[in-house]
RNA sequence: GCGGGCGUGGUGGAACGGUAGACACAAGCGACUUAAAAUCGCUAGGGCUUUGCCCGUGCGGGUUCGACUCCCGCCGCCCGCACCA
């Protein structure tokens, strides 16, 4: 019988439902919740979900063998905008786009073999979803966890809508074309930046996260301690007697040559009033963009207010006030006091307009006239941790690190009250209005008479109206004849409905949350997510290092404060793990004006076309559409099967870094699949080999550190040479069934199908799911007889077989008696005989 | 600019400071076959004066009996953040 795997992978499918192996209960074993990033439903499943999902799943299947109870569920991140730009398309509605492609991959990840308890899923536009969400909105809005206030955005005048940073390209919205606009816009905001430090320093404790990813976010969070003060001006308009001013570098104060405000600073904008020459400057700086590149390429421009301010520490001393274009209103105070010594934008601001240049400080030693010089041409900018000497210091020693000369000026500045010590996080609230018709309602109304108000909890859940069109850019929402019309649940008169909703990323905030009790009333059921909680494992790209597993954390924080998660909950992913993209090479050719025409990996074979014309071959990169170097997974399963794809999606790459595909590793992968099945079907008499049964248990050994550890391509690599052994072993019978039954328990994360033939071939009582995970037994894991490595300086000359317990002295013995060591000796006794049981000698001539 | 990661055969990649290149792909040779495919077996870092020796983990130093691994200094590539005061 050959291996078929078509009809056999169904089967096993079949019998895992009718089982009920993979629903989660909770019951007296200890939980296991492992949880891979669910998937938006665009439409068709690809090569990425399968690595992730079948990480996912290897992990599951490992941990419920080991006897964990285990939760592995699945959902779809549903609400978006490609549901709303294909119905913009194609015609038809959102809603029926959604579900018909939530129909389709479910169908695609099925084949897969995946051990998810179904009975769990949902998707994030259901209007269960949507109403516990709005829920909990309503909670949040109560606990002061939700906030509305007047923000800057991106917006798209075409589309009509707002758009995040991401979506703006080059000052131009993404999908329209048109450029961008900044607009002041009432938004709900979650008031995330309360939990700034909360969110940074408990990053420390994430023990079970990557490095990076917790140095990203971090880096995100950005926060900094440095000194707030004020300058009191000079001839200023009434209401701005003083600025406020916000630096980390404090300890250069006595440096300061010119003070510096945003174009969007309040003050600039009193003065565009009555100065036209300062409206102009600040329309000169708006056309210079938004995007980084432009920001990053574009002349520092200034310009003189004429204004001055008198320095804090000198009340006779003046500085100048310019509107500079790189001082940024969002952040600190959008506006700095400029230390051009010390600081490589303000050098090249003061050099470019002739303004001062003082140092503060120089190299350990100088006196004031050679740290004035050392800067007249560059800054100077050591490290905080580096000491140097003060030549306009004003707190503190003269000799001292930069970081004890800022500490000394914001003790200073507190004893003098010129200013007091702020620690600022670059960290911003988070905007959650979407001026879009598919997302989640924001559960408000707008009342003339009682302003904005909750919903009541009972009027939820506040559901999209399905008679919608869009043929007109902008939001149905907005024009809808009778869905903004709602009644004030204060008062009961008339009120308006809030049109906008929520951001799709509120949506995958608490889906984990979600899944341990899916259909209950309430959020969470109390009691499950007590069980349930945490995610012992999340599987996703390192593409939600910041916003997502950011926004993640700061919910499960909302959520306890909610009473919606217990306190233990607050972090939600005990461990996180990263797995890299699959990559393609690209298949290129140009047509007759020159232009790049990509072609798909299956209509290429060796480098040509079918009508011979030759391709050229572009490095492999990410799969995406565009360049055509994708390979769809369900041509995969129906030509070689799921345990080929999964076999392949796990070996050779590390899981954390990207993996090739290519043909020839999927042929490989099913071929050696076919040969484990056929190493089940040869069987005979009984015929010991003890080297086999130890070559077993050192694979369970090595297998399962392998898992543990998330080094699956180690794993499979030793499931090679358990493969291996079994072929060239002697072994048949009952003694080889015993190797083959390890096999396939070994072999049953990865590749389930597979391993439960293998496991009922080889006499395997019942299914080798429920089989528990093998033990290895430590006193097959060494042999008798070790191999010692010889090395004569460092370098390897020759062994010796030496038994395994035999004493330092014997085995000295041995290799002073070894005929290349007595060659090399040449009769001198050695400097140093190192003896290193069991792992080497190095004999020191 | 700041922060982080990575450099090992033709390729993907292994290697508690202890035999560098496990395992696999591609390649070559052989067996089986009329032939091919499939399968099985063998070879395989480079070099040489081949019982054996020399060189080899981006480059240059260092620590060590012993370094892909640890330390210092370079070079290259990748990722994240960025006029952040």
């Amino acid at each position: 019988m050959p291996y078929d795997p078509s009809s056999s992978e169904a089967r096993w499918q079949k019998a895992w439902a009718e089982a009920g192996s993979f629903t989660a209960i909770r019951d007296e074993r200890p939980k296991y919740y492992v949880l891979e990033m669910f998937p938006y439903p665009s439409g068709r499943i690809h090569m990425g979900h399968v690595r992730n999902y079948t990480m996912g799943d290897v992990v599951a299947r490992f941990k419920r063998a080991q006897g964990f109870s285990v939760l592995h569920p699945m959902g779809w991140d549903a609400f978006g905008m490609p549901a709303e730009n294909a119905a913009m398309e194609q015609g038809g509605h959102p809603r029926d786009w959604t579900y018909a492609n939530i129909a389709t991959m479910r169908d695609q990840l099925k084949p897969l073999g995946l051990s998810i308890d179904w009975s769990r899923e949902f998707a994030t536009c259901d209007d269960d979803y949507v109403h516990q969400q709005q829920a909990m909105f309503l909670d949040m809005l109560d606990a002061g966890l939700i906030t509305r206030k007047s923000a800057q955005v991106n917006w798209d005048p075409v589309d009509m809508t707002v758009l995040a940073n991401e979506q703006v390209i080059d000052g131009k919205g993404w999908r329209s074309g048109a450029t961008v606009e900044r607009k002041e816009l009432t938004q709900w905001f979650f008031r995330i930046s309360d939990y700034s430090d909360e969110l940074l320093s408990a990053l420390d404790g994430l023990s079970g996260w990557p490095e990076k990813v917790r140095l990203m976010q971090a880096n995100w969070i950005g926060k900094s301690r440095g000194l707030q003060f004020r300058f009191a001006t000079v001839d200023a308009p009434e209401g701005f007697e003083a600025i406020e001013v916000y630096t980390t570098r404090p300890d250069t104060l006595m440096g300061a040559s010119f003070a510096a405000l945003s174009p969007d600073h309040p003050l600039v904008k009193k003065l565009a009033e009555t100065r036209p020459e300062v409206a102009a400057f600040i329309e000169e700086c708006k056309r210079i963009g938004t995007t980084e590149e432009a920001i990053e390429t574009a002349p520092k421009l200034g310009f003189d207010t004429g204004l001055t301010v008198t320095h804090p520490l000198d009340p006779n001393w003046q500085l100048p006030i310019w509107v500079a274009n790189f001082v940024l209103m969002d952040y600190g105070t959008g506006a700095i006091f400029g230390s051009p010594a010390h600081d490589e934008r303000d050098h090249e601001f003061a050099t470019k307009y002739g303004l001062p240049i003082r140092a503060t400080f120089g190299q350990p030693g100088m006196t004031l006239e050679q740290a004035d010089e050392l800067v007249a041409a560059a800054p100077f900018v050591p490290l905080k941790s580096e000491t140097v000497t003060y030549v306009r210091g004003f707190a503190g020693d003269a000799d001292q690190t930069g970081e004890a000369a800022v500490d000394a000026a914001i003790a200073h500045a507190e004893a003098q009250g010129y200013g007091e010590g702020v620690t600022k996080f670059r960290l911003r609230d988070w905007g959650i209005s979407r001026q879009r018709y598919w997302g989640c309602p924001i559960p408000v109304v707008h009342c003339d008479s009682c302003g904005t108000v909750p919903e009541a909890k009972e009027n939820l859940p506040v559901l999209l109206p399905q008679d919608v069109s869009f043929d007109v850019p902008g939001n149905p929402l907005d024009r809808h004849p009778t869905w903004r019309q709602a009644t004030c649940p204060k008062c009961g008169g008339a009120a308006r409905r809030e049109t906008d909703t929520m951001d799709t990323f509120v949506d995958s905030s608490w889906y984990y949350a979600r899944f341990t009790s899916p259909g209950a009333d309430t959020p969470t059921n109390r009691a499950d997510a007590d069980y349930w909680m945490n995610v012992d494992q999340y599987i996703g790209g390192i593409e939600h290092a910041i916003l997502h597993l950011l926004y993640s954390r700061f919910f499960a924080r909302a959520m306890v404060k909610t009473g919606h998660l217990p306190e233990a909950a607050k972090e939600p992913f005990d461990a996180l793990f990263t797995q890299g993209m699959v990559t393609h090479e690209i298949y290129m050719t140009r047509d007759a004006k020159g232009r790049p025409v990509y072609h798909l990996p299956e209509d290429v074979t060796d480098g040509r076309l079918a009508d011979g014309t030759e391709v050229e071959i572009i490095p492999s990169a990410k799969m995406s559409k565009s360049k055509k170097n994708v390979v769809d997974p369900v041509n995969i399963v129906d030509s070689f099967g799921a345990d080929t794809a999964r076999w392949f999606m796990l070996s050779d790459s590390p899981p954390e870094r990207d993996v090739e595909w290519t043909a020839a590793g999927a042929e490989a992968a099913y071929k050696f699949l076919t040969r484990v099945w056929r190493l089940a079907e040869e069987t005979g008499a009984d015929i010991d080999d003890p080297a086999l049964i130890r070559s077993a248990h050192r694979a369970i050994a090595d297998v399962t550190r392998s898992i543990e550890g998330f080094a699956f391509n180690k794993a499979v690599a030793k499931l090679y040479e358990l493969a291996n052994a079994i072929a060239k072993s002697k072994a048949d019978g009952a003694p080889r069934k015993a190797a083959l039954r390890i096999m396939a328990q070994l072999m049953a994360p990865m590749v389930p199908h597979m391993a439960e033939d293998l496991w009922s071939m080889a006499d395997g009582q019942g299914m080798v799911v429920d089989a528990p995970w093998p033990k290895a037994d430590p006193a097959l894991l060494e042999d008798d007889t070790v191999t010692l490595p010889i090395q004569i300086n460092g370098k390897r000359r020759a062994e010796i077989s030496v038994a395994k317990d035999m004493p330092k002295d014997q085995i000295e013995a041995l290799v002073m008696a070894d005929e290349t060591v007595i060659r090399f000796l040449e009769g001198a006794s050695p400097k140093k005989l190192i003896v290193v049981p069991g792992r080497i000698v190095n004999v020191v001539a």
